[in-house]
DNA sequence: TTGTAAGCGTTATCAA
DNA sequence: TTGATAACGCTTACAA
């Protein structure tokens, strides 16, 4: 561990003055070949790795895009991350990833932290409306956040549409022959929920269906759905398509409708959401919804890119379409 | 999008000097109350965050670690990396991840932008070999490095011991009686694939018993472990224990097994690795072990924190254990 | 308890 | 084509 090389040491080891170290560096005014060798050759030696820190503070423009987002094992966070990476990659800004968990989720602590590091921009990337209460008026903020995954009032915002969604899978059931449609939902408190549940329904009312009462509320989990497929096939044996909120919930709704004594697709149809990588190579393969997680990222980023070299921010929502994958649990094979 | 508010800024609405207001904020000499009041009442109205790259300028520690990883959507990789989170929230360092996907994998050059922004030390985070043919001397370095997964020779290195977690599965199997055992690897160039074929192999002949000669070498996934067992119940009707590289692997080798007409785990025990998700509730629950990613993750930061703290940097490799987890596809329930 | 001033490593401006 | 110098925003002796 020993001292930092400095832009001066290389300066002094190649016989030149530390502007011309930098113009080598950054090619902001020409440099003749002799010295621009004899400079390279110095900080190869030397090992020289210029300071950002220094840099930035001489410039306005940190060539940072932070990343605000809770949990990065969560599949929708980091999928969404990887977007953004691919979004960035080759240009000239990179990436400050910030977990909500360092900061115990309180937003603005986080947004501070970022903001002391100078970012350009920031990406807040949510699963969940976990950090609601903090409204920061984007407007008067300096630094240009752009929301991905949920709608903000006064942000740009990339968001899925959920509701289309819904209505998709409402008409796939309908094509494979949908008589007694039922629905069982997640979390009763997430916006995805309610409006798949919504554009679902809205649907079903079009084709002159109805929905049992219960939407079934409950854990986005394997249990839930097989309990709520469990109940619904005793208390509506007439059911022939289930919606189900999530791919976990799907699975169980499936063994819980076999169980039943009931064959898949012919007697009841089952479709999830999210194409979790086991719905492909499930028993019964199943149908389900393919998110454009990735393509958040890669747009979010874009577009905060454009805010920055513009320096305009106009509040937007940007929409983008989920991808119906039928597979077996709906489609005779 | 406005100029942005200094520390002169503040010390001109408070009436102060611009040290007292950095002391007041870094609480490094008494201030009175009443001044400190005036101070904080000013950075609250004028929304003033300090510079970190001014202020890390004349510090010599940044209060940085650095992370880096190939590829964030890797469940490998994110476990670990929130495993970090943990290990360092609520301390006084922050994490700066950088995905290798920026720097196309060139090890070096995320090494010199670590570097560029004065990181205290780095987390290396592969689940890969990838970045093999990157060697920087740890020791010449004046950035401690920690190998997270891999085991890298002069590296501080903390990783799982696979062997043991292959010599563990074939206990248990042998436990469920095991006369005759197979095994499928996932690809042969993976070293936790084949110290986990070494450990299982080694108490295999320990217990007077032999494997096919096929090891199966394959993908990680379903269609391998359907097909290369497919093949083994072909090839060798007597197997009545498989041990499967990883849990897609598994579920493959269950199907197969199934397919063939074999009752599971009465007539042929199957058991995996990971514990992914859907092993919890596969049809057939599948055995399977888990890994302490996050434990992996929480001991690099604590460590790298000591060596940072220390000053001391002394190679050494930290073994963590995999946990079995049996499960309805080795055991009757 | 507080203020003044030097300096961290870089880049922009000006001069040569 | 190159060099000297000031400045970025902060911390920290040193002085008061």
């Amino acid at each position: 561990m020993q001292q930092p090389v400095t832009i001066i040491d290389v300066a002094k080891a190649a016989g030149v003055s530390p502007s011309t170290v930098s113009h080598t560096l950054n090619g902001k005014r020409p440099v003749s070949d002799a010295t621009q060798r004899r400079v390279l050759e110095a900080i190869e030696t030397l090992g020289y790795v210029p300071s950002w820190n220094a840099s930035r503070l001489k410039q306005n423009a940190s060539g940072i895009i932070g990343v605000l987002a809770a949990d990065i094992t969560e599949t929708f966070v980091n999928q969404i991350v990887r977007g953004i990476e691919y979004g960035l990659s080759g240009g000239d800004y990179s990436l400050f990833f910030v977990s909500g968990l360092e900061f115990g989720n309180d937003l603005k602590r986080a947004y501070n932290f970022l903001k002391s590091h100078q970012v350009d921009g920031i990406l807040f990337c949510h699963h969940i409306p976990l950090w609601k209460e903090f409204n920061l008026d984007p407007k008067r903020s300096d630094i240009p956040i752009i929301s991905l995954n949920m709608q903000s009032a006064d942000m740009i915002s990339v968001v899925i549409d959920n509701e289309t969604g819904g209505r998709q899978a409402a008409e796939h059931l309908y094509s494979c022959t949908m008589g007694h449609p039922a629905i069982i939902c997640g979390p009763e408190d997430r916006l995805s929920t309610i409006d798949r549940l919504s554009g679902f329904s809205q649907r079903i009312s079009e084709l002159q269906l109805t929905l049992p009462d219960d939407p079934y509320y409950g854990a986005y989990d394997f249990e839930h759905g097989f309990e709520a497929a469990t109940h619904l096939m005793d208390t509506h044996p007439e059911t022939d398509s289930i919606f189900c909120a999530n791919d976990y919930i799907a699975a169980g709704a499936i063994s819980a409708v076999i169980k039943s004594g009931r064959s898949i697709p012919e007697e009841v149809r089952v479709i999830g959401f999210d194409n979790r990588d086991f719905t492909a190579f499930w028993p019964i393969p199943i149908s389900t919804f393919e998110q454009p997680l990735q393509q958040i990222g890669i747009l979010g980023a874009s577009i905060l890119k454009q805010v920055i070299h513009t320096g305009t921010y106009t509040p937007t929502t940007h929409v983008l379409q989920s991808r119906l994958i039928p597979r077996a649990s709906t489609i005779r094979h």
